[in-house]
DNA sequence: GTCTATACTCTGATAGAC
DNA sequence: GTCTATCAGAGTATAGAC
């Protein structure tokens, strides 16, 4: 791969995949899986389509890979902002924290992860789907683990809850306005204090 | 425009452009925007694709007409389900309903409204940027209604309890499954129980 | 591993007869 | 208004030298 000049120099530690799938999630981000070319990819490596194709056989295959990728670092996000919390209420405000902040403000591929799905069809769309499955289950263990605490009501549905509750989170990168009147942290605390209020024991709040 | 063969009738009603519309808007749902030709639309409405450029100059111009349609039954649907209703938590209720049912399993326009708006660039997208914002009002005011009768906690913010909430409902039609365990009832229901339960007073459930 | 050059396909849009 | 025919451009993927 040539010297990037026009680009920030690749991070000695990242790999040549983290690098070259960060600079097509940003694209893809902006203006769409359709509508980037491989070309576009390549220059935003400082390569050329010939090389980008030495490393994935298709375009689809680059998404696919990119979509794995992001599933590590939102899983790896969650863990991290949980991990250590013994105060099973708070690991919960810290995950939709982490969550917000990673999809909004700290990785285009989980953006991509979570809404370029429909790009993909067949196997591919498959292994997509089952991603995003596993990111879920850490999820579903997180609000399991409350509940057979007491700490959710009992008769709150979990499945629910936390498709309700991710589907809300992960619509805010569509409005999400860095310039707007409110900021992730305003947001998260909102979240945080309606599922509070709606699902969590008096006692535990 | 030539008799339809393959698909249903045209209810005599409609219009031409309501016909066409509804067939791309069936297409863009189930392909997304750009991988959906204008052949593919043309056949879908049985005619050729010099037909229908008789009637948009371009792709992109039929996508822009596609939400403006889309906004008029996103809003009469809404309408119509609040109309007539006295006591305003049973309108919240009913609103909550009409959106999910409008856009899972009613409009394949609602739909396309709100999931392929990356598609639009430049002037189009701020148009339909626009037509969302004033379906976005339509709530905001019913909001804003509930909370200057003190039916909604002081304390909320009704914007952030809009987007949040009606980023949940838009997030539903990613996942739901006819054949799955959730009725659109049971998921109207989870949804209209939690609002409830995290923002009205008491003594108005 | 990277490059140059190109093949092949598909697409949106147009022109003009009827 | 609808048709036939076609264009110009873009896009992915490939081949093969280096």
């Amino acid at each position: 791969m040539k010297k990037r000049k026009k680009h920030q120099t690749r991070p000695v530690a990242e790999s040549d995949r983290e690098f070259v799938l960060a600079a097509a999630a940003a694209l893809f981000r902006e203006r769409g899986y359709e509508r980037t070319t491989v070309k576009e990819i390549a220059e935003a490596c400082d390569m050329l389509p010939g090389s980008l194709h030495y490393r994935y056989p298709s375009k689809e295959s680059l998404l696919v890979d990119l979509m794995r990728l992001a599933l590590e670092q939102a899983s790896s996000a969650l863990a991290r902002a949980t991990v250590g919390v013994s105060d099973p209420v708070e690991q919960l405000r810290r995950g939709i924290n982490a969550h917000l902040d990673l999809l909004v403000d700290g990785s285009d591929m989980v953006y991509v992860l979570l809404f370029e799905w429909r790009s993909l069809r067949g196997e591919a769309r498959q292994e997509m789907i089952d991603l995003r499955d596993r990111y879920e289950r850490l999820w579903a263990a997180m609000l399991q683990s409350l509940a057979s605490q007491g700490i959710i009501r009992a008769d709150v549905d979990l499945n629910l809850l936390r498709l309700f509750g991710l589907g809300g989170l992960n619509w805010v990168a569509t409005w999400f306005d860095k310039k707007g009147r409110y900021s992730l942290e305003d947001i998260g605390n909102f979240v945080w204090q309606l599922i509070r209020d709606a699902v969590i024991n008096q006692a535990d709040r």
